[in-house]
DNA sequence: CAATCAACCTGGGTGC
DNA sequence: TGCACCCAGGTTGATT
C-alpha cells in the first residue's frame, strides 16, 4: 500500500531518470481507459506530446510531475499502483494502463492491478489547491508535538482515524499508523484531543521514525509495492505489528498477544499492554 | 464542521 | 480439486 516512504520511493529513484527528458509518445491500453484524467476541455494524451519533465516532487502520497510553468501531472497510486521506468522496447508490465514514451528511449509506465490509482494532466491552481487542502509533511519544522497537539484540539474521533485523514497530516496510511501509535505507546481508540502534549510530542516523533526508517528500506512491500526498477522494498522484515494480528503473534517488546481491531474502517494491530486505553486496569503492567 | 461508512476493485486466501 | 465466499485499503462522497 503506497503510503509516503514508498511514494518518496518512487520519487527518489524515478526523478534523475526523468527530469530532462521529453514525452513523445503515450500509449493507453484499451482494457483500462480510465486512467488519463484531465479538467473539462483539455486533451490529455496532447497536452502531454512535446513537454519536457522539469522536476518531480512529492505532497503526501502525490506524485506531481513538473511539466513546464503551466502544466502538471499528478499521478495517486492508490493500493496496487506501480510506476516503473522500463526500455521503450519493453513488453507491458503487469496490468499495465498507461505508457509514457521518453526522447532517451525509454518508458514510464503506470501498472494498477485494481484500476483505483489515477494518472491526471493539470493546471497549477489546482496542485495549489490540492497542496492546500492536504495537511503539513510530518518533516515540516512547523509539525511539532505541540503543534500536533493544538491539532488534535477540536478532534473527538479515535487517534487511529485522524491520523489516517490526510487533512490534519499527509502522507500516513495503515501501515505508519500502526506502526507509529506502537512505537509511541498509545492505544489506537484513544480520543485525539485526550492526548497530553507529551503524548502528542512522542507520536510525532515516532510517526517521523517510522517513515524515516521505511524510506531507508525504500518502503514496505507487503503485497504488490515495487520501486521504478521493479524491486520490492525491505521494510516489512522491521515491521513490529502491522498485519500481525491476526496468528496469535507477541508484542515484540512484552510479549503480550497482540490484537486485532477495526478502527476507522481499517485493520488495526496493536499491543494491549503496551498501548493502554485509560481507565483500563494498569495493575497488570508490571515490567515484562 | 466533524465523524462515520459504503463504494470502488480484484487477486489471493480460507473454509467446506 | 473446486467453489463460494471474504479480505485488503486510499480516497471520495453521502449521510448523520
Amino acid at each position: 500500500m503506497p503510503e509516503l516512504p514508498e511514494v518518496e520511493t518512487v520519487r527518489r529513484i524515478a526523478a534523475p531518470l526523468v527530469i530532462g527528458r521529453s514525452i513523445t509518445g503515450i500509449t493507453m491500453n484499451p482494457t483500462f481507459t480510465c486512467v488519463l484524467e484531465a479538467p473539462d476541455g483539455m486533451d490529455p494524451v496532447s497536452s502531454l506530446i512535446g513537454r519536457t519533465i522539469m522536476d518531480v516532487e512529492r505532497r503526501g502520497k502525490y506524485l506531481l510531475f513538473l511539466l513546464g510553468a503551466d502544466l502538471w501531472m499528478v499521478i495517486h497510486l492508490r493500493m496496487t499502483g506501480r510506476l516503473l521506468v522500463v526500455d521503450h522496447q519493453a513488453s507491458p508490465v503487469r496490468f499495465e494502463h498507461l505508457g509514457i514514451a521518453l526522447d532517451n528511449g525509454k518508458d514510464l509506465r503506470f501498472g494498477d492491478q485494481r484500476k483505483f490509482g489515477r494518472v491526471r494532466v493539470t493546471l497549477p491552481e489546482e496542485v495549489e489547491a490540492l497542496s492546500f487542502r492536504l495537511g503539513p509533511e510530518p518533516f515540516d519544522r512547523q509539525v511539532t508535538g505541540r503543534w500536533l497537539h493544538g491539532a488534535l484540539e477540536r478532534r473527538s474521533g479515535k487517534i487511529k482515524a485522524v491520523l489516517l485523514d490526510q487533512h490534519l497530516l499527509a502522507g500516513l496510511g495503515n501501515i505508519y499508523v500502526d506502526e507509529a501509535l506502537f512505537r509511541a505507546r498509545i492505544h489506537p481508540e484513544r480520543i485525539a484531543r485526550n492526548l497530553s502534549l507529551e503524548e502528542a510530542t512522542r507520536l510525532i516523533g515516532a510517526i517521523r521514525h517510522v517513515l524515516r526508517s521505511a524510506i531507508a528500506n525504500q518502503g514496505t512491500t507487503f503485497s504488490s509495492f515495487e520501486n521504478p526498477y521493479g524491486e520490492a522494498g525491505s521494510n516489512a522484515d522491521f515491521l513490529r505489528v502491522y498485519g500481525k494480528g491476526r496468528g496469535a503473534l507477541s508484542c515484540p517488546r512484552c510479549g503480550t498477544a497482540l490484537e486485532h481491531l477495526v478502527v476507522g474502517g481499517r485493520g488495526t494491530t496493536f499491543c494491549p499492554r503496551c498501548q493502554l486505553l485509560p481507565g483500563q486496569d494498569t495493575s497488570s503492567a508490571s515490567p515484562a
